[in-house]
DNA sequence: TGTACATCAGTGAACGCGCGTTCACTGATGTAC
DNA sequence: TGTACATCAGTGAACGCGCGTTCACTGATGTAC
């Protein structure tokens, strides 16, 4: 037998799922209407206010359940622990499988970081920045980078967790089972990630401040003009 | 006294205009309807239909005046020309620029390019590709970078392009008149672009080669494990 | 354990509203002679 | 240049429909004694 308060779950969670069902069948989040959600539910359109006071508010639980799954996607990661040699490659390959593995949650991850309601919108960029900390925190641990400032490590991480992230509607949009154009993206996104950290071995306050007054004091001594 | 096809031409325009108008005050385009987008243009609904078959065949139009400005940047990018030594700063505060000068199309191309109609996707990835390739061009003409392989300077580009953009929503979603928080974020930019750049100069097919090999060889010999 | 009552997730009907789309129209601009 | 006709951008009314939200309700689960 099932409580009460279990039942109620089941039917909140079937409205979320019906959502980010109709979000992955190529519908954005803030297209959606409450009664379809309801419908494709099973549900009569009113049980909805049961749950939610309207679809905002859903879109935000479903924010938290992207950031849960970041989570575990993060927790997975570290379990596995990482070959110190293939780290970049296999930290994207993890990452791709998950972006097949729950395409719905990303594709509305993707959509509310620049469509949703300025409230969804930041709950997004809190969910990725957080990501982006927790991989700063892992470098440092490793004492990976040790010579870059706190404040350029936030930047990397940004940087890092941007790119990768910025790949994912193309995963997203291909068609199914085309194996060698997911490998495509997969090398690609590997190289960039790759190059970017050959940067970040480079990079140092030195040059950095170096560079800064270079900027300053020569500007329009050489111009480049094309064509 | 104005042409028939002028007046026609003004018309249009006034509901492109009106759907970014609605676009930038936070509505999401793919939840904008017909009839306010008529209204906003002072226009009866049904004398849409003389202009577009539907939301969508306008979201292509849209799409294409993006792809006039992005045309139009590069070229008084080039016009103006670059210092050598500031010009990573120099192009990523130009970009800026012009996302704060017409922040309706800039948040059109965010939303689309995550949000749209599977066509719509496509078309504003073509234009942002398009962007890459000349910045790749540039690049080549220039003599920078040279040691890098032509599939490599294509990430490159890709690479480089997503990173400014990924910078757009943030742009957008500041308050009006924060300049330091402006500030922050273009500061944040160049140090991301001058990183990838100086990840690129150290980037060679040797190495790489060397990198994918060692990948396989070594995998699961050095692990990290992570708490 | 059995009974009487409370709670509350989900129902079904109803509402007024804005939607996309159609239709026959108007009246200014453009064209042919 | 003037007249008669064609074109066609934009109008106004009407349509059926799905929308969000309300209401009084039902009936299973949970609780008090």
């Amino acid at each position: 037998m099932v409580s009460q308060v279990d039942r109620k779950l089941i039917t909140r969670k079937s409205l979320m799922d019906s959502a980010l069902a109709l979000v992955a069948e190529g519908n954005h989040y803030s297209s959606l209407s409450l009664r379809e959600v309801a419908k494709r539910a099973g549900v009569a359109p009113n049980a909805f206010y049961r749950h939610f006071k309207d679809l905002d508010e859903m879109g935000l639980a479903l924010a938290d359940e992207f950031g849960l799954l970041l989570r575990l996607i993060m927790r997975q990661a570290r379990l596995q622990g990482l070959a110190a040699d293939s780290m970049i490659s296999d930290s994207v390959n993890f990452y791709v499988e998950y972006v097949q593995k729950e395409p719905a949650l990303f594709r509305f991850m993707a959509q509310s970081i620049t469509g949703g309601s300025p409230a969804m919108r930041e709950a997004m960029r809190n969910e990725l920045g957080h990501f982006a900390n927790e991989m700063v925190t892992d470098l440092n641990r490793l004492g990976i980078l040790p010579h870059i400032s706190v404040t350029d490590m936030n930047m990397l991480g940004h940087l890092a967790i941007q790119t990768v992230f910025g790949n994912t509607t193309e995963i997203l949009d291909l068609p199914e089972s085309s194996d060698n154009m997911i490998e495509a993206i997969r090398e690609r996104c590997t190289k960039q990630v790759r190059l970017i950290f050959l940067g970040a071995s480079d990079w140092n306050v030195q040059s950095e401040k170096q560079q800064k007054l270079e900027d300053k004091a020569s500007r329009k001594k050489k111009m480049f003009k094309i064509k």
